[in-house]
RNA sequence: GCGAGGGUUGCCAAGCCUGGUCAACGGCGCAGGGCUUAGGACCCUGUCUCAAGGAGUCCAUGGGUUCGAAUCCCAUCCCUCGCACCA
């Protein structure tokens, strides 16, 4: 049979035979296997790194489906949130990164383009395309139970599960610093920002030293050197202002009210003092009580802290220079640095030491921040407080950092004051960002220690895959505190009790995988009529369904099919979720829904490369998964990210790896359609038939296990490489026997749910009605396997190896082989040695055991020969070696075989009936080879 | 810095848990041969060094345990991911 091998052509004829296929509902007394994905955020379009995302799923879905379970495969689209909102909002205002990103790189048609200054366009764009290509790649989605996170039947959904939660006492009103822009008197997220991306909240503590009536406040980020307070640093070219704050009275700069204020605190101007004039004055030391100069410094910015800074000369770098410069000066010089922190490969004033050795002439140096950050790092991680530090003596840095922030806030009424790690952070608005603290934010108690506990009591409970990742959720677990679940702006659901919130897009897709097992139905119902009642029916079983709003029979019939597919047995996610999403469904799941339906398993993917780099969307450097599908083949873009690694493991695109892999699809095809014409029967077929066997084991273990990659190798590779020695012993004029056609349906089946087109229409073609991907998986029939054909082959294969590499490097023109077998006592020392435990009394065993005339030969030498030759074979080899094999039938009944591979005369001979020196070589599975 | 994972022969990547089956699976690339008008595809062979089927050196670096280590232990260096209001 030729056929002509299209792929593309194929693919869309297969498409037109699964509408409708895989579309599950509950089957009363079948096995159901439910797996579902961490669903897209559809604002842009997928690329190569989301393939496989999906593609695994599928596989394994197909892979259990074939195994006869109702196998139920959904997806969503997650639209909730603000990222889109900042999109439509550049899309508007003509953003040209913005506009060539959608319009060049992900190919959105103008009039569409156009629309895009409504979010909701851009998400259900998308949601669209990210269906059509995720039917190009012929997923196993039940279609029926998509949805969007905005619908209004879901929002219902959330509101039923945050009112439970809330009412468990688990969302709770707490305050939290945000970035925020006091000009759009809004929160703002990464994507709002023209400039100061990287910049984080910093926590600094606020340090208060008394001056007169007033106190002036000093931020740090390291209280614990307060002790080596040598002096403050005012800027004497600016006005400060004297304030009230918080009924207190601090002497602060201009910049530092606006943030006090949008920290929660009251502020109220009283009055101005210059810089110069605060120089030369004094404030008090907090802790000791003595005497701090104030010094004049330019270098003080006033849009940092308070505008004021306590001075440190002994360990910060830049302290100790401006301190120089005066001293140089002739001024202050009674000051000198009072030395803190041990560390080690540093002398007794680190800043000092830092600033000799590379020659720092004067303080805007540009490696003063270098400087600054080694000094701080080595400190921070190795450093030990000294006796100047009174009771913090011997404390860590890192330790005494803690207990000097808490002693200062009880005792000296020292505040956190958050504050931007980076000077410009600009809103897209074009004004500065800063630190807001939210007064009324509501937060999902992760912290309570209850919850915690039940999370770390059931996560033993849950399979993950791979193995390695539950180190990292536990630690996940112990480290989550308060999560604010809320925000201001964006797509989403009003939380009930407060409806000024929306829900913030993490918390909102905790429980979603049960929604999909009614997702196809609920449509149906009337938002309205959806019910705190409702849901606790549908998915908790609680009160009468004949008082709800909706009719009976349909919430009994929701309830069945919730609880038939629920709990879901595996879930697949990137790894990067695990800090945040993973974890948290865990603790929803738990607090929502009892025991018998909590989360079964979790399945971790690695990250995603393109020819060795990062895949990143606004640095154009992605491959988009339709272009990827329309260029290759979806089987080929499938097989392509199946094999290149395991599920767990990062993977590479790397453009040249992948047509190749169409190749390899082409060859199978090939293969199958010559196979009906095979005809007859041969001596190898026996072989074939029991390697074949265990190919399917090899690879049902392997797909059992997640293990796409290693499923592919034996599937593949192993068949292709089984087949080609299978051929290489056919005879002559063979070109293949009636037994190929068994191989042939095997091996559709196991490729199956890699690459489900092209062994689709290999199904049919070979002359069945069904579809594959329902077709029975292949099961290992063990009567099949035959040991001792298989050793019979792994004998010749071996020997045909050393002839060749003899062959290769005798010098003379060879016009014969002999093969000499060894004798029937170096199979028994085969035996012997194989067998002993006790490896130190071999030799004694064996001398015991050897009849007589066989000493005249070196026994003690064929004995060492005969162990390493027996740590050089696979364990089951070797025991099935030992228990007999009947070398002499095996090579006389491959002789032709031999003499076909080697283009020479074959001769057999038993070594103990020659005199060649040469056949006292020969060892049990390894003949002596004479070539001449 | 903290937490998790990882560094294998030109490249990608198995093996490591359960030490000898490891010169180390498989794929890619490269070289030679076959096939072909030619190219591609396909098939065979080779791809650390020396060599009658063997030997030597090798699995980030440096030590250690062992009869024996890519595999176990210790130290060091390097890479990736996460560190929160964001999908």
């Amino acid at each position: 049979m030729e056929k002509e091998f299209i792929m593309s052509n194929i693919e869309q004829e297969i498409h037109k035979m699964w509408i409708s296929a895989f579309e599950p509902n509950p089957v009363k007394n079948k096995e159901k296997y439910y797996i579902n994905v961490a669903f897209p955020y559809p604002s842009g379009a997928m690329h190569v790194g989301h393939g496989r995302t999906y593609i695994v799923p599928d596989v394994i879905a197909r892979f259990w489906r074939m195994q006869g379970k109702n196998v139920l495969f959904p997806m969503a689209f997650h639209v909730t949130g603000a990222p889109v909102l900042g999109i439509a909002k550049r899309i508007a205002k003509k953003d040209e990164n913005t506009l060539k990103l959608y319009r060049d790189l992900y190919h959105v048609p103008q009039e569409t383009l156009d629309a895009f200054t409504d979010s909701t366009v851009i998400v259900n764009y998308f949601s669209n395309e990210y269906e059509h290509v995720m039917k190009q790649l012929g997923l196993s989605i039940d279609w029926r139970r998509r949805f969007t996170t905005i619908v209004p039947q879901y929002s219902k959904f959330i509101e039923w599960q945050y009112s439970h939660i809330y009412d468990q006492g688990k969302v709770v009103k707490g305050e939290y610093p945000i970035r925020y822009c006091p000009n759009c008197d809004q929160p703002v997220g990464d994507h709002d920002l023209l400039e100061g991306d990287s910049a984080e909240i910093m926590h600094f503590v606020l340090v208060k030293y008394p001056f007169g009536e007033f106190v002036i406040p000093t931020a740090t980020l390291r209280p614990e050197t307060i002790f080596g307070v040598t002096n403050l640093w005012a800027n004497p070219n600016i006005t400060y202002l004297k304030v009230e704050v918080d009924g207190e009275k601090w002497i602060i700069s201009t910049e530092a009210v606006e943030k006090l204020r949008m920290q929660r605190h009251i502020v109220i101007e009283i009055g101005t003092i210059s810089g110069a004039e605060l120089v030369g004055k004094a404030v008090t030391h907090p802790n000791t009580g003595a005497s701090v100069p104030i010094l004049p410094a330019s270098f003080v910015d006033p849009n940092i802290g308070s505008g004021l800074v306590m001075s440190v000369p002994a360990h910060a770098p830049l302290d100790y220079i401006a301190l120089r410069d005066l001293q140089q000066q002739g001024k202050y010089t009674d000051i000198v640095p009072i030395p803190l922190v041990k560390v080690p490969n540093f002398g007794a004033i680190p800043a000092q030491e830092i600033v000799e050795k590379n020659k720092i002439p004067h303080q805007d140096d540009p490696k003063m921040n270098d400087l600054t950050q080694e000094l701080y790092t080595a400190e921070f991680s190795k450093g030990i407080l000294n006796e100047n530090c009174g009771d913090h003596a011997g404390k860590s840095v890192r330790q005494a950092r803690t207990d000097v922030t808490c002693e200062f806030m009880e005792t000296h009424g020292s505040i956190i004051f958050h504050d931007m790690s980076e000077k410009r952070v600009i809103c897209r608005c074009g004004n500065q960002v800063h630190v807001k603290i939210l007064d009324d934010q509501w937060f999902l108690n992760y912290a309570d220690p209850t919850w915690k506990d039940q999370i770390h009591k059931q996560l033993p409970e849950v399979a993950l895959v791979p193995p390695e990742i539950r180190t990292e959720f536990t630690r996940t677990i112990n480290w989550l505190k308060e999560w604010p679940c809320t925000r201001r702006v964006g797509l989403g659901t009003r939380v009930p009790w407060d409806p000024k919130w929306l829900f913030e897009p993490l918390s909102d897709s905790t429980i979603y995988m049960s929604y999909y097992t009614i997702a196809h139905k609920i449509t149906r119902i009337d938002a309205e009529k959806l019910t705190q009642a409702v849901f606790d029916y549908i998915f908790l079983g609680i009160g009468d369904y004949n008082t709800l709003p909706v009719d009976a029979d349909t919430l009994k019939e929701l309830r069945s099919e919730f609880l038939y597919w629920y709990p879901y047995d595996y879930r697949f996610s990137a790894k990067d979720l695990i800090s945040n999403h993973l974890t948290f469904q865990l603790f929803h799941h738990r607090t929502i829904f009892p025991d018998e339906l909590q989360p079964r398993g979790m399945v971790v993917f690695g990250m995603a490369l393109l020819n060795g780099m990062k895949m990143s969307s606004s640095k154009g450097n992605v491959f988009l998964l339709e272009d990827a599908v329309n260029e290759f083949g979806a089987d080929t873009v499938r097989m392509f990210l199946v094999g290149s690694a395991e599920p767990w493991q990062d993977f590479d695109w790397r453009d040249e790896l992948v047509p190749p892999v169409k190749r390899q699809i082409e060859r199978m095809w090939q293969v199958v359609l010559d196979s009906p014409s095979a005809n007859g029967s041969a001596s190898i077929d026996a072989w074939l038939i029991s390697r074949l066997q265990r190919r399917i084991d090899a690879v049902t273990i392997a797909f059992s296990a997640f293990q796409t990659r290693k499923a592919l190798q034996e599937a593949y590779n192993g068949v292709v490489s089984d087949l080609a020695w299978y051929h290489r012993r056919l005879p002559k004029n063979s070109s293949g026997t009636t037994v190929l056609h068994e191989v042939i349906s095997v091996w559709i089946r196991l490729m199956a749910p890699i690459i489900p087109h092209t062994t689709e229409k290999l199904w049919s073609e070979t002359g069945h009605t069904n579809l594959v991907s329902f077709a029975p998986w292949p099961v290992a029939d063990p009567t099949k396997v035959s040991e001792a054909v298989e050793i019979s082959e792994e004998l010749l294969k071996r020997t045909v190896e050393d002839i060749q590499a003899i062959l290769k490097l005798v010098k003379i023109k060879a016009r014969m082989v002999t093969l000499f077998l060894a004798p029937a006592w170096k199979h028994r020392v085969f035996t012997i040695v194989a067998t002993t435990k006790d490896k130190h009394n071999v030799m004694k065993t064996v001398m015991a055991d050897v009849d007589v005339h066989a000493k005249d030969e070196d026994v003690a030498n064929i004995v060492v020969q005969t162990t390493k030759l027996i740590h050089s074979l696979p364990p089951e080899l070797v025991m099935a070696i030992a228990a007999g094999i009947d070398e002499f039938s095996i090579f006389s009944a491959a002789k032709t075989f031999l003499e076909k591979e080697s283009n020479l005369a074959i001769e057999i001979v038993a070594a103990e009936s020659s005199p060649h020196p040469k056949g006292r070589m020969a060892l049990p599975f390894k003949p002596a080879i004479v070539v001449e």
